[in-house]
DNA sequence: ATAGGGTTAG
């Protein structure tokens, strides 16, 4: 058959084409020459053209791609699937692997196919000796594609179906997705992602590993994130200096006893093994020290870091500054911010916000406003954090009429006010037992499209408790999980607290009760509100079952308990006859 | 294609 022949469909007979010619027209892309000459008057006409050339044998896949896209554009609607399909296909074959990853995120960007009638459609269309090959990389590309346009559900269909079409992925678009499904929290998922890749024989890489690490340090299972280093081991790939930041990062946030101890020891492990720490390792060791904190020892690393010729950055200072304001050493964060200038790295809203919060939290409003000036003077815009911070500052001195003033400013600096400005508002009004401002913000964050969130309810949730008004109370419980939002442990504290206080223990473990229904465990807090309840009612027996079965389940008692223990039990007379534990960490 | 920084509730 040669180019200008017309093939066998009745279609392409009809037309007998100079297919030469036709390919010619659209390379150049004279459009108006290619409707006289081919008829493309119609988005089905040129979905037959495009039939008809990749029918023919000398069909230029860059040539289709175009047609293609012009033919969408021009007629503002999508060609039908099974055609997009074949020039998938086509440029798949010609290994145009640009084109084709280009094609695949337009088709993920639309949304208008679900993954499986993607890869249903494909797995029937194309060359069907060639097809097994191209398939694998086509369907590889469509989980990043997918992935890329944050369709991480359809993601993870395309990646689990394409199985079912003998398809090999690649590490190149399983890692991404699994990337993806760590940022969105979605950890399950992740593990089982990992366990098909491996069922699948698709050999994980360091970066495989390393992002594994993260999501289980992000899930807070540090053991199993430990397992997974000694299983990149028995791959043949040794822990990076990215596995150690992780790592290290994971311990600094996962809240557990001796914490700082653990990265410390890492940080030692990895030196030992020749691993360099880079600023990395510094910033998340001096951000795990400040929040743990111990400001000093961040700045003993600021120092050790310097010494190691790395260069802070400003993340390192916005760290530091953090937790200095966050001691109340705002004098110190005003010198780490001039040092910053000596140094030449540029403050950003991050290291603002840090001092804007360092002065409201010693009161010093006029300070912390006057920082809006110093940002405008060095180009730093404010961010909603920024007008927040300031906003609760205010709120917290009782000065509202200030804070509303702020929420003006910042409208005004075209800033919308968001779930948070509201929850900090609304706080304060309630702080000040001025319920009817409260709901006039909550008619006016109704007004403004903005959704009231775990937080706003919290906030109107104690507000009510500490009025008594527990009936309105619970109806808000109802409301919130109406509406879909999960309480947290502060939601149902608050309540079984507010109805403790009102002698309503029954109501109190009716809450606790829907508490475990919403798969919530007590805490400590629970139990300290329980165990008060009790002791201040000198109900010492029960109190004391309850401190034991705080114990048994493993609950740390904190400072709280041991006042109620000493205040309400002890002095009263009464020695608890709990186990071993207290005793020991009482003393 | 993997790692680090900011506000708000009890």
């Amino acid at each position: 058959m040669t180019p200008n022949s017309c093939s066998q469909t009745a279609a392409a007979a009809a037309a007998c084409l100079d297919l030469t010619a036709v390919s010619d027209l659209i390379a150049r892309q004279h459009w108006s020459r290619l409707k006289a000459l081919a008829g493309t008057t119609s988005a089905a006409a040129a979905a037959q053209l495009l039939h008809l050339l990749l029918d023919s044998p000398h069909a230029n896949p860059p040539t289709l791609r175009l047609l293609f896209r012009w033919s969408e554009s021009h007629f503002r609607s999508p060609q039908p699937l099974p055609l997009h399909c074949r020039l998938l296909h086509s440029l798949a074959a010609a290994k145009l692997y640009s084109d084709l990853r280009f094609e695949l995120h337009s088709l993920a960007k639309s949304g208008r196919h679900s993954a499986p009638s993607i890869l249903h459609s494909l797995s029937i269309s194309g060359d069907t000796r060639r097809r097994g090959a191209s398939l694998s990389v086509i369907a590889d590309m469509l989980v990043l594609a997918l992935v890329k346009n944050s369709r991480t559900e359809s993601a993870l269909e395309a990646f689990y179906r394409s199985r079912d079409y003998g398809c090999r992925l690649s590490v190149l678009s399983c890692n991404p997705l699994l990337s993806y499904l760590i940022k969105e929290g979605r950890i399950e998922n992740v593990e089982k992602v990992y366990k098909e890749m491996i069922r699948r024989r698709i050999a994980p890489n360091l970066i495989t590993f390393n992002t594994m690490i993260h999501g289980l340090c992000k899930a807070r299972k540090l053991r199993r994130a430990g397992d997974l280093v000694e299983d990149m081991k028995t791959w043949g790939f040794s822990p990076s200096v990215v596995t150690y930041n992780t790592l290290i990062d994971g311990y600094c946030k996962s809240g557990q006893a001796g914490k700082m101890y653990k990265a410390d020891a890492l940080l030692r492990e990895m030196v030992l093994a020749k691993i360099h720490p880079n600023v990395v390792t510094f910033n998340t060791l001096i951000d795990g020290y400040c929040k743990d904190g111990n400001s000093s020892a961040a700045a003993r690393f600021l120092e050790e870091m310097k010494r190691q010729e790395l260069s802070p950055n400003v993340v390192t200072y916005n760290s530091l500054i953090n937790g200095l304001c966050g001691e109340g050493k705002v004098d110190e964060a005003l010198g780490l911010l001039k040092e910053m200038d000596d140094s030449n790295v540029m403050p950003n809203v991050v290291t603002f916000n840090g001092i804007v919060n360092g002065f409201c939290k010693k009161g010093m409003l006029a300070e912390a406003k006057g920082l809006l000036d110093d940002m405008l003077e060095r180009n730093v815009t404010p961010s909603v954090i920024t007008f927040n911070t300031l906003i609760d500052g205010h709120c917290r001195s009782g000065l509202m009429e200030d804070a509303i003033a702020l929420k003006r400013l910042m409208s005004g600096s075209g800033i919308r006010p968001n779930v948070s400005t509201y929850n900090c508002l609304i706080s304060g009004f309630c702080r000040n037992g001025d319920m009817s401002s409260a709901t006039k913000l909550l008619d006016e964050m109704e007004e403004n499209d903005v959704k009231a969130d775990l937080i706003t309810y919290n906030v109107l949730i104690s507000a009510l408790c500490r009025e008594g008004k527990m009936a309105k109370a619970v109806k808000l419980l109802d409301e919130m999980q109406d509406i879909g939002l999960q309480p947290s442990h502060v939601t149902y504290n608050t309540l079984i607290d507010g109805l403790c206080k009102k002698g309503n223990l029954r109501a109190a473990l009716n809450i606790r009760a829907r508490m475990e229904k919403g798969g919530k465990h007590a805490n400590v807090v629970t139990y300290n509100i329980l165990i008060k309840h009790f002791s201040g009612r000198g109900k010492m027996h029960e109190a004391n079952e309850l401190l034991n079965e705080m114990l048994e389940k493993g609950l740390v008692p904190n400072r709280v308990t041991y006042d109620i223990i000493k205040e309400d039990m002890v002095e009263r007379g009464y020695i608890p006859d709990i186990d071993g534990h207290l005793c020991n960490d009482a003393a």
